[in-house]
DNA sequence: TGTGCCGGGAC
DNA sequence: GTCCCGGCACA
């Protein structure tokens, strides 16, 4: 009873441990008014039940089936909440507000139809059978009683039946309820369990929510997410806190496992979808001490940075020493034709995503930043440094063939640059054959930095930006021809490169344009100081 | 010195 | 996100 949880479902089906009926109706059916669709308990097995509202009566309507295949149905608005006291729930059950089910939600619900005007039915059958994962049903759709047929006889009116599948339970029918009062126990002990099942949140926040509820509902879920162990949160991405405390996809948590084991092939789904949102995240988080050691290649005219030791003694040796690449002999004098720089990866993953449709934090290998062949563009003196190599350093990958278009491709979408149309050479010096970064020595990963960010240190290297040709950039460096090994510890910090600033337009601005006595006449851009977005070069 | 605009802060 | 501005580099 650690998680209760409001839930955004208007049917529902699960099985909950008969051990926690009575305790579970008693609460929901003495403290919960508008907030019946919430009550905790464990989900062991016992009954399912299905729960729905009717927009057109606003009451809440109950089916269940228990185990012995006993089932029955009721409503708010006659047995669940018959004798009982619908409007001190939280007062009488302080428990009830615990972990975000029963105080944060009902600040936020004004009355009963907050909660339960819902739309979308789920139902979870368990022994891996599912009857219908996301149903909608529309607000203005009449009840969904499933089948109708309580075991009191009693027959629901025709208009409110509604032959969805997610009404049904497949469960066998032996033995009756024996009451108005164990149903609600029933029903209570069911909500309950809902709120625990992460595989009830998941589809929960991944079907299609009705506007009204949906903002409740990911607030509770949200509240208390860190309570559960497992899951599959998929919903909204933009709800912060939710990844702050991912879980482990393979935990043992117990509702978890019993999902795992009931649904079969739903739950393994389930829990790939959950491993592929824990490891693609869509939206790629700030890492913390980030800062990667790089080896920089010293060699003059070759400004090759791989992200190991071992891998740029490899290309000393083989393109500059001219010795056999998969030899691993070495007499130590490649150590004198590289040093080590310290990369900001955050800010070199975030230019660098800006370059690739996808972004290299998503999962999978490590990210291989794609080499750009300047032999593409522009003459250049080292071709062999556009070759993207395998683990053997030899065989060019696909990557290198394909990737040049791409990433010249997608230069144009920095908002201040996108309409800088004259500043978007196809391959600039920067597309210089970047390689790869982060990769393990596997794969003989290099990128060839662009000068301008390797002068660019000591800040992020966020100044991967569009250059022109006709730009003016700071000549290579003599010193890098220079045979030094440089500890980066003693390493004086070079000056903000000179050279990457963008160069300026030859057509006229909003500030020579329209003079400062219009200043209102200019652009945004020119207005925030920005590069002018209205009279591009 | 005026201008363009980057980087960063405030909101 | 918008809005603003300090400060730098360039013409």
């Amino acid at each position: 009873m650690n998680s209760k949880r409001l839930l955004d479902m208007s049917t529902i089906g699960i099985r909950v441990g008969s051990a926690s009926k009575q305790a579970g109706m008693d609460q929901h059916a003495k403290g919960s008014k508008g907030r019946e669709m919430g009550v905790a308990a464990t989900a062991d097995s016992g009954v399912f039940l299905a729960c729905k509202n009717s927009s057109t009566t606003g009451a809440i309507f109950y089916k269940f089936v228990l185990d012995d295949g006993s089932s029955g149905e009721f409503t708010s608005q006659d047995s669940i909440l018959n004798g009982n006291d619908l409007s001190s729930g939280s007062e009488k059950y302080p428990q009830l507000n615990k972990g975000g089910y029963g105080g944060e939600a009902d600040e936020r619900s004004s009355g009963r139809t907050d909660v339960l005007n819902l739309s979308h039915t789920h139902c979870l059958v368990p022994n891996g059978q599912e009857g219908d994962k996301q149903m909608h049903l529309e607000a203005t759709t009449p009840l969904v009683t499933g089948s109708c047929q309580t075991t009191n006889g009693h027959q629901v009116p025709p208009e409110e039946k509604y032959p969805h599948p997610s009404s049904y339970i497949p469960v066998p029918r032996r033995r009756k309820p024996s009451g108005h009062a164990d149903k609600e126990v029933m029903a209570a002990t069911v909500l309950t369990s809902l709120s625990t099942s992460p595989l009830v949140l998941t589809q929960t926040a991944s079907a299609a929510v009705p506007e009204l509820a949906s903002k409740g509902w990911k607030d509770v879920l949200s509240a208390s997410y860190s309570s559960s162990t497992s899951g599959n949160w998929s919903w909204d991405a933009s709800d912060q806190s939710v990844p702050s405390t991912p879980s482990p996809p393979l935990s043992n948590d117990t509702s978890k496992s019993y999902l795992l084991s009931s649904h079969g092939d739903y739950a393994i789904e389930d829990s790939s979808e959950s491993t592929h949102f824990l490891f693609e995240d869509p939206i790629p988080r700030k890492r913390k001490n980030s800062m990667k050691v790089m080896f920089k290649c010293l060699w003059k005219n070759c400004e090759k940075v791989l992200s190991t030791s071992s891998g740029i003694q490899r290309h000393i040796r083989t393109f500059h020493l001219g010795r056999n690449c998969e030899s691993d002999y070495s007499d130590g004098e490649e150590d004198f034709y590289y040093s080590e720089i310290q990369v900001n990866m955050d800010s070199l993953s975030e230019g660098l995503s800006s370059l690739t449709p996808t972004s290299p934090t998503t999962a999978g290998p490590p990210p291989i930043f794609p080499p750009v062949s300047p032999a593409t563009c522009v003459p250049h003196s080292e071709p062999s440094h556009i070759v993207l190599r395998g683990p053997q350093g030899r065989t060019p990958t696909l990557l290198s063939q394909s990737a040049p278009s791409t990433l010249c491709h997608i230069r144009t979408d920095h908002a201040y640059q996108a309409t800088d149309s004259g500043s978007i050479p196809m391959c600039s010096a920067q597309a210089d054959g970047i390689e790869g970064i982060g990769n393990s020595e596997g794969i003989s990963g290099s990128w060839q930095a662009p000068p301008d960010i390797l002068k660019g240190f000591p800040g992020p290297l966020t100044q991967i930006r569009t250059v022109s040709f006709g730009e003016k950039r700071q000549p290579a460096p003599t010193t890098n021809t220079t045979i030094v090994k440089t500890p980066t510890s003693t390493a004086p910090l070079p000056k903000p490169a000179l050279g990457t600033r963008k160069p300026r337009g030859e057509a006229k601005k909003c500030r020579k344009v329209y003079g400062m006595e219009k200043r209102d006449m200019w652009c945004t851009a020119c207005r925030w100081k920005k590069a002018c977005q209205r009279f591009t070069d």
